[in-house]
DNA sequence: TTGTAAGCGTTATCAC
DNA sequence: GTGATAACGCTTACAA
């Protein structure tokens, strides 16, 4: 492995010197620059980023970690991170399974954003203790070193349910999420408090856990409860949404005409359905650009308010 | 910051008996190590990965270089790789963009895997040169530090074009993917070779580039070219044929009736379509799992061999 | 402007 | 079985 050393032996310097010349330091002049950068590359010289960690303490990198790989829904996210991260010399990995979490006390990375539940809230404040930067994207937590870029799932939930309320009368489900999520617990929340505004209708909860599974067996349930009248159903998420829709096609049942169904998130799949699935929709690629603008400034110690991303609704055809 | 100095000075002995009791070397007694663990666990000791990495040269990670983070295509991919990793003790990375590159020769991984046409093969082979172990998934190399791991595109390719020929007689269309993609290249020679086999049919190539916006162009040029009489259609990957399904929908054309369409890659959407998109599919999971074991035991330096993935024919409904 | 040298936190090779 | 101590490759005072 050639290092520094080589390169200041060949041009006849101190490995300082070296050091300089590489690293744009104004101490040295431009000749001897010009010079050692040549034989830098002409010995294909490449820093040891170990060496560099281990001194700087900084790797200009940050993570990501996700819950799982699945969906298109985080190519947008991931788009707007490494967009806004690569623009100010950062690198973004992408992290997944629980060993990866010491990626940050080890230092590998300067900073994490966390879209996880499996990452728990004391593990991320304990890192947090230490010192660690993190944004979290689905949860709430007070911490100098934490900041959250949420969803407002509160106004997606509203407009959600006062799509399924116009022009419609009758029985109304919710399907939920994993219990203990964020985004799940405010949309049920706020889907709630928007439907007691009308005393009259009747809900029913189902539980689910945001995967197509859960959104068929809800469906199922749907039908076995089926009185003839037409039923509203909000799906906490497309996922679950698109999991009705295919259970549903093998009933008698027609979405549109017997059921109506909102989801949230507005994945791919959603616009291809038909009826084309109604969902709450919201930019993807800007959360990540936020989440990515919020954790640098936080690394560079300026002040940095939580932020909301907005929802709108997108209506079936 | 508290390192095995700390815990060397709490339990009274040297730094080098920390680091052997905390490696599970065999040259310390059991009764310091255990009383060393306590020490560190309690100390919050977190070991330093770049320290390590400097003296060790290893870090037990290795990176999956992706094109771009879009479609569910990748969730089944880096879960074979992660599931197979994970069990050996190594960690995944994903990475994207150009500066990350660099996480090869600066040691950062100790492999990579790749699926990205950014990631020049000159490049590849260079790192390669340098003793940095590969996995190609998208193109073929000679080299002994590298593999690869390949689509038989070949096989997928005839199953499409007999796919298209049986009970149909007319004119063939091909849309293929960007020009020098080992993939395409090979999807469309394979079914160039096959369309041979019945002299009688004429067939046009459209030069696509595996979006979905020249699925809808070539759609388009269709259109035009359209006769009266039904066409058949090889897009060379799926979300090129989903791109056509949105645009004929738009004209009086109806697929399945006019337009005999079939993809490749049996991405998520497309059996959502109507009709459900026929398509060439594999598992992508395998693929995955097969490139993290090539991998490991390339690191191992065992004998490795290259791979082919199947792929067969899922028919439209 | 350039050189000397002291770390950064480990691991690993010696002695003891 | 345990302890000094020399690397690992780089950055950065401080000295010249």
């Amino acid at each position: 492995m050639v290092g520094i050393k080589d390169i200041a032996k060949k041009a006849g310097v101190s490995i300082s010197t070296v050091s300089y010349a590489l690293n744009g330091s104004p101490k040295v002049t431009d000749a001897t620059r010009q010079r050692i950068v040549a034989i830098a590359d002409e010995l294909n010289y490449i820093p040891n980023m170990a060496a560099r960690t281990l001194k700087t303490q900084k790797t200009k990198i940050v993570g990501i970690y996700l819950a799982n790989y699945s969906g298109v829904f985080y190519g947008e996210l991931l788009h707007g991170l490494t967009d806004t991260l690569l623009a100010k010399g950062y690198e973004l990995i992408v992290c997944s399974g629980m060993k990866a979490h010491r990626f940050l006390p080890e230092r590998m990375i300067d900073g994490a954003i966390i879209l996880d539940r499996g990452f728990s809230t004391e593990e991320l404040l304990e890192y947090a203790d230490r010192g660690h930067k993190i944004i979290v994207l689905d949860r709430e937590v007070e911490h100098p070193n934490v900041r959250q870029v949420l969803l407002d799932n509160k106004a997606g939930a509203t407009l959600a349910i006062d799509y399924l309320k116009t022009g419609f009368t009758g029985k109304f489900y919710i399907v939920t999420g994993p219990t203990n999520t964020y985004d799940s617990e405010e949309r049920l929340r706020a889907a709630l408090s928007e439907l007691e505004r009308f005393r009259d209708e009747e809900v029913i909860v189902i539980p689910g856990d945001f995967s197509k599974a859960t959104g068929e067996k809800a469906a199922q349930q749907m039908e076995r409860e089926w009185t003839g009248e037409p039923v509203a159903v909000f799906a906490l998420n497309d996922e679950m949404a698109i999991g009705m829709y295919s259970y549903f096609a093998k009933t008698q049942l027609v979405i549109g005409r017997d059921v109506k169904i909102i989801g949230f998130d507005n994945t791919e799949v959603g616009q291809y359905l038909h009826p084309r699935l109604a969902t709450i929709e919201y930019s993807k690629y800007k959360w990540g650009a936020v989440a990515a603008e919020k954790l640098l400034k936080l690394l560079e110690d300026e002040t940095v308010e939580d932020e909301i991303i907005y929802t709108s609704l997108i209506p079936s055809n």
